[in-house]
DNA sequence: ATTTCCATCGAACGTTAGTTAGAAAACTAT
DNA sequence: ATAGTTTTCTAACTAACGTTCGATGGAAAT
């Protein structure tokens, strides 16, 4: 018997296991949710029996917890990267652009990870949303920085809350998780349907739009 | 004894009971799911016990599907009367705008219920996702054709695809579910920015998207 | 006051959940 | 081959789940 949580150091076959287990898991969270994910049924996908997912991990929120972190990660660190591999003299509207990108190519591309984080992460028990909520912040902070810059420098209306901005912008991208279908249309399409809204808006040029008369 | 499903014909107590029961269902829906939410923890919240609820539904099952199509349709008819209460000569942005605000309200005023009914949909069983299929087609088809006689009519760019423009605009104001918070921002505001975005663009006047250089 | 119906209770049933632990198997190294 | 280690299986436990049903209290009707 070996400590569950501490990886094993040696064994080969452990580390494959454990991967099958996680993408069992992250699999049937993304269909059914947290609470209608069994181990039973994780162990049934991963072709195992269920006591024998306790050799890698010590419970089953210890594993929705894996599930979970690794698709924030996965998203953070995608838009971070594409972020930084920018040059130097890459302009706001150009890195935002790099940005929703990024973000929506992980969300849809990096499968059951991210969408499962996404969708179950409002449901889980408070007491391990807090194991993922600094990354979680920290991911929010580098898109209010980026957005913040851009107004700053005039790239953004000033009359725009930036706060506002960022929800209603993420909430677009992060809703395709529940209607994108990889068969119906390339990700890029998206992200630049969604990028030229963003900047442009969906009015033709020349026309002018007045707000509410209500 | 008396057949669940069919309605009490004379009795006052018992509508009260069950729309209690259907509350305290919403609300433990909306924040734990489909899989965690129990019978006994409904039962709980409304003040009876477990097995008084079967005197009012027949199954979890019946209450959750209550729930989740009282949700979709409190949206669904908030968004036409709005639409069906304008003037007749009202033009496309007009409608548009009205149509995102009575979505917004409807999402976050209406409370428990369509909450619950977007954050679950998605995790439910399959066989009763399809007895509030209709209506959320009727829906989807409502916004369709709103959004393709605008661009019929010239006040939506041409070169923007309608059926993604409905799906990032209606996931932008979904998601505000998920961060929504009565105190710190009245509903208005939210809808206000949203159409300001839509349909301005987040650039300042003058300026002029390119494109990628990508 | 008695009857009648409505609504709820309380205790139980069978099933399935997460979890545990010792035996068995599979793999490595000698 | 053999011994030791790593990994999986099997079988069971307890708790909680949805559900059932006869008993029970309360309101309305006679």
């Amino acid at each position: 018997m070996k400590e569950p949580g501490t990886p094993p150091r040696r064994g080969r076959k452990s580390e494959l296991s454990r991967g099958q287990i996680l993408d069992a898991a992250a699999r049937m969270l993304r269909r059914q949710g947290y609470g209608n994910t069994t181990l039973r049924g994780i162990a049934e996908v991963a072709g195992i029996q269920a006591g024998s997912i306790y050799y890698h991990f010590a419970s089953k929120d210890e594993i929705m917890d894996a599930v979970l972190e690794r698709g924030v990660r996965a998203v953070y660190e995608a838009v971070r990267d594409q972020l930084d591999a920018l040059p130097g003299d890459a302009g706001h509207l150009r890195r935002i652009e790099a940005a929703v990108g990024a973000h929506l190519a992980a969300l849809l591309n990096h499968g059951d990870y991210t969408s499962a984080s996404i969708r179950t992460y409002g449901e889980v028990p408070q007491a391990f949303q807090q194991k993922s909520l600094a990354l979680r912040e920290n991911y929010t902070t580098l898109w209010q920085d980026l957005l913040a810059a851009a107004q700053a420098d005039g790239a953004i209306r000033s009359d725009l809350d930036p706060g506002l901005l960022r929800a209603l912008l993420l909430g677009s991208l992060n809703w395709t998780v529940e209607w994108y279908d990889p068969n119906q249309r390339p990700v890029q399409d998206i992200a630049d349907q969604a990028i030229d809204m963003l900047f442009r808006g969906v009015m033709p040029e020349g026309r002018k739009y007045e707000g509410s008369q209500s």
